[in-house]
DNA sequence: ATAATTAAAGGTCAATAATAGTCAAACCTG
DNA sequence: CAGGTTTGACTATTATTGACCTTTAATTAT
């Protein structure tokens, strides 16, 4: 049972698959086509085309305004893991995490299973302590974990 | 005579047995059918729908909100993997924690990467907080990862 | 030609709606 | 009375929207 968000996000993914990774788009026409309020757009590429999942959302204001969306493609999987590695040095958010999740599922460097292990680690019903604390460990967490993945990938 | 909760949990179960073993339920919608309080539910839920007796309950806030029952028939589960999920429920050592492991490794329910990714979780660089709370969210993980890997073998 | 106004575009944010979870108090039963 | 059951008040989370803001381009007025 998709909502709309789901549907919105699905329809922009199949269109960045169409087009090699990148488009280029209209708020209001894409919000009208889904009937749908024009603030219902971000609110999906906010939530939906994260650098963590590995998008750059560009845009312009005004006459001639429009939403660019591309997804990047990465050099290697080692690049990826060390770029990640980097980043994650810091306390992170749930959608942070499930984000950068999704992007190592995405690019095939992770299976479906090890999503899944990943991704229960970093649920708050697992991690159940006050909030700050939980964004801490899941930088740890998962900086020990895309250690782990990069090890694997070398040997 | 059956209570209210008794009642609520046959219904359940009845449409576990129709639809083999996993279900997808709206709390409020399911409370306005038993006229009661849509925290009776998560009671029920909770006394009746346990680890040890069998379940997995997943749930997800929110819009699109959802409740998932998936029961652990017994005739397709490991038994070794039941009988750990039964078990963790409670502050783990990591010496513990990695004796599990080492089972699952042993008995080919978790491949080498797997093994290595579930080691880090458990370690102390990982979980960097006081004895007795990294004990708790030991005990938390493992339930947590012990459940996604019973429902991957169930699929 | 320049300035002002209007049109066309995307962005923000709080309110609202829709969902599930928690917890303590009240109630019921043996 | 103890333990189990039910409930209501409140919290937490996700999705959607409308009012308003900001920016750029086009059009109109001077």
């Amino acid at each position: 049972m998709a909502n709309l968000s789901d549907e919105i996000e699905k329809y922009l993914n199949e269109l960045i698959n169409e087009y090699q990774g990148k488009i280029k788009i209209k708020r209001n026409k894409l919000a009208d086509e889904f009937d749908c309020a024009p603030s219902q757009i971000n609110y999906v590429l906010n939530t939906r085309f994260t650098s963590e999942k590995g998008y750059i959302v560009e845009s312009r204001r005004g006459g001639s305004g429009f939403i660019r969306i591309i997804k990047i493609s990465i050099e290697s999987t080692d690049d990826l893991l060390r770029k990640l590695l980097v980043r994650v040095d810091q306390p992170l958010s749930k959608r942070e995490a499930e984000g950068i999740i999704d992007r190592l599922y995405d690019n095939k460097i992770i299976n479906d299973r090890e999503k899944k292990l990943m991704e229960t680690v970093f649920h708050k019903k697992s991690l159940n302590v006050d909030r700050t604390l939980r964004d801490y460990l899941r930088g740890n967490l998962m900086k020990s974990m895309l250690e782990v993945i990069l090890k694997s990938e070398l040997d």
